[in-house]
DNA sequence: TTCCATGATTCAAG
DNA sequence: CTTGAATCATGGAA
């Protein structure tokens, strides 16, 4: 029997899967010249034979199309050895389906121990450590009772790292280098709004990525803005104090005030006031 | 613990 | 695509 498709073949074995029951190998072989596990001990279906890498195919694309339900039966009716170490459940793409089944059924144990005991390959990080912390701060939203902020799931990705079967271990850097910010400050007070050609220099002489030369000059004028309002807000308040206390006039009359804050736009704040230039 | 500085992300507008 | 605004993430200081 030839199938067009994963699916193909999961359709088929699941119209079977009510006469599989006992999960112990009988047919072996593989159709496929190419097939890697063309040795791999087969699951058993009455007259059918599924190499590892099929069941693997079935697998992935069960999880691609996000049908849990059908996943979490497939996997159900794979054969089971007693410490679960057979070719079958050595494959990635199994465990991985099994971990996504345990996610979603809210069997966070077994998701833990699935992601702990597994070496993963980096496809699949990006997923499994998502799932690791969403499991997590569902548990710990629990037992608080109320939705975690973001300091919340700060602590609770520290008291449960990521596995290093699910990471490389590589650390996010925090802030650039003192030369680098430098650099970037030196020429956001030539021009705020540099062209992606001016982004792409600068990016080179930082060893930064263009992405980031771009969020730090975002970032740089959203925060300037803030605190250019903020100080307009405190010199009015200053303002209508004085004006109080001397009961009667205001400000510099002479319209001075809202000039003196324009220029603080483009000063930069506080903490970047050290002239490193 | 809380606060703060700072890099990244998301989202809507243009 | 870029932008601003809001927000999240994260490490360190208070």
């Amino acid at each position: 029997m030839v199938f067009r498709s994963p699916l193909d073949f999961f359709s088929a074995s699941r119209l079977l899967l009510p006469h599989f029951t006992d999960g112990s190998p009988v047919l072996a072989r593989s159709q496929s010249p190419d097939d890697p596990s063309a040795t791999c001990p087969p699951l058993a279906l009455p007259g059918l034979c599924f190499s590892a890498a099929q069941i693997a195919s079935v697998c992935e694309t069960l999880e691609e199309t996000g049908d849990i339900e059908r996943l979490a039966r497939f996997l159900w009716s794979l054969p089971v050895t007693a410490d679960g170490r057979d070719t079958i459940s050595e494959h990635e793409s199994v465990q991985r389906a099994r971990a996504v089944v345990a996610f979603h059924t809210g069997s966070f144990r077994e998701l833990y121990h699935i992601l702990e005991t597994h070496r993963f390959t980096r496809a699949s990080h990006a997923k499994l450590q998502a799932m690791w912390l969403e499991a997590h701060y569902r548990e710990a939203e629990k037992l608080r009772g109320r939705p975690l902020g973001p300091v919340d799931k700060y602590r609770v990705r520290k008291k449960f790292p990521l596995p290093r079967t699910i990471w490389d271990g590589e650390q996010k850097t925090h802030c650039f280098k003192e030369r680098t910010r430098g650099l970037l400050r030196e020429w956001y007070l030539q021009d705020p709004y540099p062209n992606p050609g001016k982004k792409r220099e600068l990016a080179h002489a930082t060893g930064l990525t263009p992405t980031q030369v771009g969020n730090w000059f975002k970032n740089r004028r959203q925060r300037d803005r803030a605190a250019a309002a903020k100080n307009r807000l405190q010199h009015h308040r200053m303002c209508s104090d004085r004006a109080r206390a001397l009961s009667r006039g205001g400000c510099s009359p002479d319209g001075s005030t809202e000039r003196a804050d324009g220029e603080t736009l483009l000063s930069v704040t506080d903490s970047d006031s050290d002239l490193d230039v």
